[in-house]
Order: structure tokens, then sequence, then C-alpha cells
DNA sequence: TGACAATAGTTGTTATAAGGAATATCGTTG
DNA sequence: CAACGATATTCCTTATAACAACTATTGTCA
């Protein structure tokens, strides 16, 4: 476990400031995905899992393996199995359709519900410790770039 | 594969503007990490190999196993495994120090050299196609935040 | 209607992060 | 100087992303 800021190494003078936003941002989701883990510790859950909950609370009579798939920041994440370890802690139901048997269905159970529930208030906590500071101005400022800087040149 | 701008959804009405700039940063970061991934992928590098053998072009002399963890992004690294691949690829040799043998340092090769500069112009117009279109400002603005928003709270 | 293309999910595999345990070596202390 | 704490690395294990191959099912087309 080391300093993270203190050792942190300054940019190189050659890199250009591209680069540099890519790295500055590699090291700041560190910080935040670091300590989030943390808290989601508390619970047993990866934050991989965490996101599939809460995406499975949003829609409570469930949905399929693909929509997770599609509603996931990863692109090709290895559905199956995860929904594999959250149905073994029973947070997770799965089904196949009838109508179109290729189709699996996943719904999160009472007992994934209560868990999320448990989260809500440290989860805020922790966004809040993370990022309070920067303030209301700064984080629409940061959410806006980062939302511009996924856009396509153009 | 799926279009990620197309079925982002929007952020909940109850995130915290906190939450969903933890949220925008994961998001912007997929789409930058996976086209990088792309562009590495012609040297048959992962991200994480690329970074490796960066930090070491920093040092052509060697640093310890050590000193490559804390210069890593992430924080708990598999530095052993890491460098078994990449000396298995002759891109790095390693030494066990004489003064201290706890130490392990690692080298990186003139194999390892040349692959580097062979992605150097592509790193660079990548980073330029992914971000470019943000103009110096705003790079420096979001950069600028991203390492304000690493800053304690106070 | 049958052949084949497309779709949905599963399985195998590799690289990686991360936490813990284990081993070897050095530094400190009484 | 010997014991023990600290340090550096390696090894084990689990979860995950990602890619590819595979299997089963549905949709399309001639």
């Amino acid at each position: 476990m080391k300093p993270l800021v203190q050792t942190e190494p300054k940019p190189k003078p050659g890199s250009s400031p591209e680069e540099v936003a890519h790295l500055e941002m590699m090291r700041t989701m560190e910080v935040l995905s670091h300590r989030f883990a943390q808290v989601l510790k508390a619970e047993d859950l990866s934050e991989t899992q965490y996101n599939v909950l809460r995406i499975l609370r949003g829609d409570p009579e469930g949905i399929s393996c693909g929509e997770i798939g599609n509603r996931m920041v990863t692109r090709d994440s290895d559905i199956t199995r995860l929904l594999d370890r959250l149905e073994k802690r029973s947070l997770v139901s799965r089904s196949r359709e009838s109508k179109d048997r290729r189709t699996v269905w996943a719904r999160i159970t009472p007992e994934g519900l209560k868990l999320l529930a448990r989260l809500d208030k440290p989860v805020l906590a922790t966004h809040f410790e993370l990022l309070g500071h920067l303030g209301a101005k700064r984080l629409k400022l940061l959410t806006d770039l980062l939302r511009l800087a996924r856009q396509p040149h153009g």
C-alpha cells in the first residue's frame, strides 16, 4: 500500500496535453475507485457486482443478460459469471424466457434489494467525501468536460 | 461490441452531482482506454505492459521491482508476473542486487526500447484523436480539475 | 419448408488488480 | 551477537475485462 500522492511523478516534459489529461484521469479514477471499493467491502461486494445490482434495482421485474451488458460501463463484461456469483449469494435470480429460449432474464431478489439499501447512505457519503470539496460549479464543469471528451471529433 | 454513446442511460434523478461525476469519469476512461488498447495491440502489448516499459525507459540503467510498483497508477500491481511476461518476450531483463539480495532490478532491453519507439507516433496520434477536440484551454481545465479532485478535503 | 444467417448466452483462456500468505534477506535492538 | 521486526519479492487465490470459440435458438430467404 503506497501513498499515491507522494510518489506521483510529474508528467514527462515530452508528454502532450492530451496524454497528461489521460494520465490524470487514470490517477483520479484510481483514487475514487479504491475508496469506493473499500466501502463496498462492508457488504463483500465488488464494484462491478454493485453496479449490476444497481442496474437490476432499476428494473425490478428483471432484464435480459444482454441488456445488463448494454448498461455496463465496460463493453464486453463477463455477465454470465458475474451473475453466477450473485445468484450464488441469492442476490439475483435468473430464468430463461419461454418466448425466446435464447434469452436469460435476471432479476434482483429481496435480499439483493436489502443489501443495496444498506449501502445507499455510505455510498452517498463516500461520493461526497471524495468529490464534495470541488463544489457544485466545478463538479458541473468536470462532468461536462468528461462528457465532451467522449464526443467524437467533429 | 456495443455503441457506447447510444445506449448510455441518463443519470438517475436521485444521483448526487458527485456520483454523476464519478460515473462520467468511468465512462470517459472506458472510451479512452479501449481505443488506446487497440493501438497497443499492434505490438501485442497490454496497457499495463506498455506503462511498465515506459517507466523503465525513463531509467535505462534500471529500477527495482518495488519502485516500478510505486510508479504504477494502481497501488498493488502484480509486478512479478508482469515482469515475467515482459522478460519472456525479451523486452525486459531482471537481476538480483548483490548489495541487498532482497531487491530485484529490472531494466528495459534494446528490444523493448525499439518496440516503444515504434509506438511513440501512434500513441501521440491516438491521444490527439481522442482528446484533441477539447483544445488546450479545456484540456488544462480538465487536468486541473482532475488533480484537484484527488486533493483531500480541506 | 429447409438452409443458413443472426442472435443470445456460455465456456475457455489470458492479463490484470488486489489481498493474503510465504520465503528470504536486511536492519535494529538489547 | 542473537532475536526479532522490517523489508522485498514471490506465490496463491479471486474477480474481472476481453477476446475467441462454441452451442442453442430464432429469423430470414429462396
